[in-house]
DNA sequence: AGAACGAGGTTACACGTGTAACGGTTACTC
DNA sequence: GAGTAACCGTTACACGTGTAACCTCGTTCT
């Protein structure tokens, strides 16, 4: 505990005394809460003279007031909200960047970006709390959104709805984010290297299968396209030194040639418990991450891996901006991410 | 584009229809307003009948009635909102499982949780901007609001603001977070090891010297009380291999015998660069770097480190709970974290 | 001089809720 | 059989805004 100094004692706003409103502004000026209204929005243009416009400025400082949101919006039957739903996952610098950028950016065209978790049973439910909300978009980073919470959304006088989610959910606009090609790419990358029994690292952490699950499926798809003679065998890793040593002698049992991690970091754990076991990297097991960590270059041999990049948050807010504006257009969809392999010494 | 089905064909809402209010379930069900506002909040028992209760759903499910959050909380005259103000520096897996933490907890207590990036200049138009939304708390996480902010904050009713800030904000709560702990746990370390001439790695992104510059005051004060031969020299790193090389001759040329990194991944790189340019960790150099991340254990040596616990969400969640419960109370303070030294082979 | 006009300000209503206070039945009690 | 309580529902107001429509002057035009 602190001690009590003579400037905490108003530390508190006695609830007695309700925050002042515009009213409250005009009496202590002395004039109508129209002209307060039109001094604090500067509406009109020279609807209100010099002299009283300086008054209720004033006063307004004097009281300290601040408009209620609420209320504006209530009356203007629109808020600028932007609902962005993130997803439940731990984000990298990637994600972490983007959401910053993309909140800049909405800001900027003059929305209030709200970052929201992921309300547990992210169904209808969740839907119905967002409504409440009437945002005039929501952006939701995550799948799980149905069709029948965009109908609720819509039907609440939300003006455009942005989901992940494949199928594209109806009367949503379509974010894409095809996790599946950044297996793609590294798996076209080991087949090219001549490796064709490749492990893929999956987190056993259940929350990441969102992530990892697609990315196993896009290995598979172009594994399957190569011909027979392509191996892919799923490895459990649960992002510990002992469970990356298993997932090693499982490797070796397995006579595996080529390994996709999951993740940089996860690839990074496979590639140390890998050459702890005595395989040499990338001569017995390629190994590929994702990522494209600059840490991941600190391992000898650095570490090969698949660069992601997203959208740039003015782009995405220009869109949101588009399909608000014209809420009765068709469904647009919006590729958010290209993936690129960069090739280094471990594959 | 996608090709236009027939589901989407009502993929929007027709804005000349607007959203239902409670008056149009009223309507449907043939009951009054103030009926469906029982029904819906369930108040006061069984103020009304089983089958008018069955209308009045039936209606409001009809419908798709979600009620507006807005003017609920006009009326109310509280918001349960509590916004999280978080700080601008890209976040590590400590802090995200901790925003993930806090949000859960503080919705379990019946808050609505709000994540808000620091908007630019987080003086007082910032507060006044959250004063707009009339919030129950402000928690921020970053330092930066002024007792003027605070006073904004309180006047507009918000009932309890806790902040970052050395000294403590005027009437503000004080949550504590002394980023000197983690560099003096280091140096304290590094001393006891026996090292006299440490070099201290600064992130050269000035958004980062909010953590950096506290840290390196940690070191300071720590290796001031060990008496005259402790040296501190400060080392820039841009987050790049080219620096680290830079920061590597220079560590060379200062005859440094310790180093602390910023963080384990600035004291990764760092380490990978001493060692590429032929230094021994740890016999000439040793390295601690601060998270006590899973990858730097992948670095041989094993990478020593200050590991940061942060209070549970919960924890946080009920002091909340408790200043708003009582907003004429001390103002409380609160230390958030506690530092614990990992000693492994690079030190 | 009377009409037309613009500048400066006000009145009055609507936005969608929650709830206190107030009826009107019906059934039960003495 | 009148008083009364319990039950079920309604009427009416308040929350804090924004703005269209209106009013009141002093000035300018014909």
């Amino acid at each position: 505990m602190r001690t009590v100094m003579d400037s905490d004692r108003a530390h508190h706003a006695d609830p007695a005394v309700p925050p002042p409103t515009s009213a409250d502004v005009a009496r202590l000026a002395g004039v109508s809460r129209a002209t307060v209204s039109f001094v604090l929005n500067n509406t009109a243009g020279g609807r209100v003279g010099e002299r009283t416009r300086a008054k209720v400025l004033a006063a307004a400082d004097q009281l300290g007031y601040v408009p209620h949101a609420a209320a504006r919006s209530l009356r203007a039957g629109r808020t600028g909200l932007v609902l962005l739903v993130g997803s439940a996952v731990p984000i990298g610098p990637l994600f972490s960047g983007f959401y910053r950028d993309l909140q800049d950016a909405l800001h900027r065209h003059g929305y209030t970006p709200v970052l929201l978790g992921p309300t547990a049973g992210s169904g209808e439910a969740a839907a119905r709390a967002w409504a409440e909300l009437r945002p005039t978009a929501v952006l939701c980073l995550t799948p799980g959104l149905t069709p029948g919470g965009v109908r609720i959304l819509l039907r609440s006088g939300t003006r455009a709805v942005l989901t992940l989610g494949t199928p594209p959910v109806a009367g949503a606009h379509a974010l894409i984010m095809d996790q599946s090609e950044v297996g793609a790419s590294a798996a076209a990358h080991l087949l090219e290297r001549g490796r064709r029994r490749i492990g893929v690292v999956m987190p056993a952490d259940p929350a990441l299968s969102l992530f990892s699950a697609p990315r196993l499926a896009g290995v598979r798809a172009v594994a399957e396209s190569a011909g027979a003679g392509a191996v892919v065998e799923p490895l459990p890793l649960d992002y510990t030194e002992e469970s990356a040593a298993e997932l090693a002698t499982r490797c070796r049992e397995l006579t595996l040639d080529g390994l996709f991690g999951y993740n940089d970091e996860y690839a990074m754990l496979a590639q140390r418990a890998l050459q702890d076991a005595g395989l040499d990297v990338p001569r017995s097991v390629a190994v590929v991450g994702a990522d494209d960590l600059l840490l991941a270059r600190l391992l000898r041999p650095r570490l090969s891996s698949v660069r992601m990049r997203l959208t740039s948050g003015e782009e995405l807010a220009d869109l949101v901006d588009r399909v608000v504006a014209d809420p009765e257009s068709a469904p647009v969809d919006r590729d958010l991410m290209t993936v690129q392999l960069i090739a280094r010494e471990s594959s």
